[in-house]
RNA sequence: GGCGGCGUAGCCAAGUGGAAAGGCAAGGGACUGCAAAUCCCUGAUUCACCGGUUCGAAUCCGGUCGCCGCCUCCA
């Protein structure tokens, strides 16, 4: 398949560089508060990327997301509020594990935190010392941006440019304004570790490299983040892991793009953000997830109540013709049927699907376009229910097979994987009973009474819709 | 100032050299006791604007306008 690399800004082939296990980083949160919506994005998109590889790729990935719990950020938040920065940490470390779970993310292989790695950054600031790469003022460590030829190659940036405009705080520690902190000296009561510099903390993200090379090794397949990552955070693990092994940090750089509110990058900063768990709860999981991955990933998606409602439209119905067949053809052969049993006609309605489940992979195979993909699914609802409308008999167990193939091409993107019926028992056999009253009063015309019926069921968040194949609820 | 991106029907949104996907909304029709669901039909002579290259451009090149991101923590 095809994927857009950042490093040389076009699409390219991507194959694992061992053929079959994927090695994929995915820069996880600072955990010194929950995650807005935003910070969403890139979680949802590399999930189904990596869900992708592993169900019509047949790859195995391995999938690293690092938790960073020890920084400004957290510090700032532990002198506003008293509390200690290790608790902080555990509460919103927690809160992001719940949300991973909420969005129905498989949990990465490994989720390190960035205070169990210490030692392995200091080792790493060591070696870059060794190489002339890093240099020590007054405690703190800081890399030596012209000692690496190769700085800005993922930005595209030139040091010269950069000096011109830059904004950075001249700091007279610095021998070049751009050379960026490997480890802060630690000022009393900040979190901080023995060093052969003395006591302090990690600066700029030592953890990426030490993390990802401990449990990938010194080339991955993919480091992968929100676009506002690519200067300075990217170039600076490069221009780290690069100028240390010289060998290749990550073969492919996958960049999404940022969720936007009213024309502006939604942030924390700027105020105009919601939080994830808000918005899960309000819309729901799959809602959530169709709206970011009905817009292709590296494009500015603009956040809204009514984007959201539309995509909890789109998604009904499809999830409609779901139930629907659910319901008519009975939940314990959906979960696991094909639709074998059918006839020569409903052999042949899946057949013509095949194309279309070429096409979702096509889709998919191009720099990841769920949009096409989601679209080739839609295309599969159509036929299905236009199938549905004239098969009669035997054919229309081939219904099974459609929807099967739905919540195949569903996983990936995290939609229609629901399998538990919406029936339990006796209460199926009550409501069964019912329709089956309210149908002899029909026969007799006694239509009031059968409404009625219809209607207290309604209440009840049971609809009843009477069908050629007869009533069917759901 | 440097680097990067965006502008496609009422709305959302693919497509990046060879007949403008898909969804929503709207109108008409079918089915139905009613309802629900579904099906059929109706949409851009046109892809911000102006030039150019080409047999052929939404897609390539040049320019203009508008919007956004990064260059400071940031998904």
């Amino acid at each position: 398949m095809k994927l857009y690399n950042t490093l040389t800004r076009d699409q390219q082939e991507f194959v694992p560089q061992d053929g079959k296990t994927v090695r994929m980083y995915v820069c996880g949160p600072t955990v010194y508060d929950h995650l807005h919506i935003g910070n969403v994005r890139p979680v949802i998109v590399f999930d189904t990327l990596r869900k992708y590889f592993q169900r019509f790729q047949g790859w195995d990935v391995i999938y690293v997301q690092n938790v960073t719990d020890v920084d400004d950020k957290l510090i700032n938040r532990s002198i506003e509020t008293g509390e200690p920065v290790s608790e902080i940490a555990a509460r919103y470390t927690q809160s992001y594990f719940n949300l991973l779970t909420e969005l129905g993310v498989e949990t990465p292989s490994h989720s390190p935190r960035a205070t169990q790695f210490i030692p392995g950054m200091i080792d790493l600031i060591k070696g870059l010392i060794d190489k002339g790469l890093a240099y020590e003022a007054d405690g703190d460590i800081y890399y030596r941006v012209s000692g690496f030829s190769e700085y800005g190659k993922l930005s595209g940036r030139k040091l010269d440019d950069l000096r011109v405009g830059a904004r950075i705080a001249a700091s007279e520690k610095k021998e070049n304004p751009l050379d960026f902190t490997l480890w802060k000296k630690s000022k009393p009561g900040e979190p901080k570790w023995d060093s052969p510099w003395g006591e302090g903390r990690p600066g700029w993200h030592t953890e990426c490299v030490v993390l990802s090379r401990h449990y990938l090794g010194a080339t991955l397949d993919i480091h992968a983040g929100g676009n506002d990552l690519i200067f300075p955070h990217h170039e600076n693990e490069i221009a780290q892991a690069e100028g240390l092994t010289g060998k290749t940090f990550a073969r492919f750089w996958l960049h999404s793009g940022m969720l936007m509110f009213h024309g502006q990058k939604m942030s924390k900063s700027l105020g105009n953000f919601a939080y994830a768990h808000d918005v899960i709860e309000e819309f729901g999981t799959e809602t959530v997830r169709y709206f970011y991955l009905s817009r292709h990933y590296r494009k500015p998606l603009d956040y809204s109540t009514e984007g959201l409602e539309a995509a909890r439209v789109a998604i009904t119905r499809i999830q409609t013709l779901i139930d629907e067949v659910t319901s008519e053809l009975g939940a314990s052969e959906l979960a696991t049927g094909t639709g074998s049993d059918t006839n020569e006609q409903g052999r042949g309605f899946l057949a013509s699907l095949q194309p279309l489940r070429e096409r979702y992979m096509a889709e998919m195979d191009s720099d990841m376009n769920t949009v096409g993909a989601i679209a080739a699914i839609q295309d599969i609802v159509s036929e299905t229910n236009r199938f549905r409308a004239s098969a009669t008999g035997d054919a229309r167990l081939a219904l099974q097979g459609a929807i099967s193939l739905i919540r195949e091409l569903g996983y990936p993107l995290g939609l229609f994987q629901k399998t538990e019926s919406t029936s339990k028992g006796i209460e199926d056999d009550l409501i069964r009973l019912l329709i089956d009253l309210r149908n002899e009063l029909r026969e007799k015309k006694e239509f009031a009474l059968s409404d009625s019926i219809r209607d207290r069921l309604a209440k009840l968040g049971i609809t009843l819709k009477d069908t050629a194949q007869g009533t069917i609820w759901t």
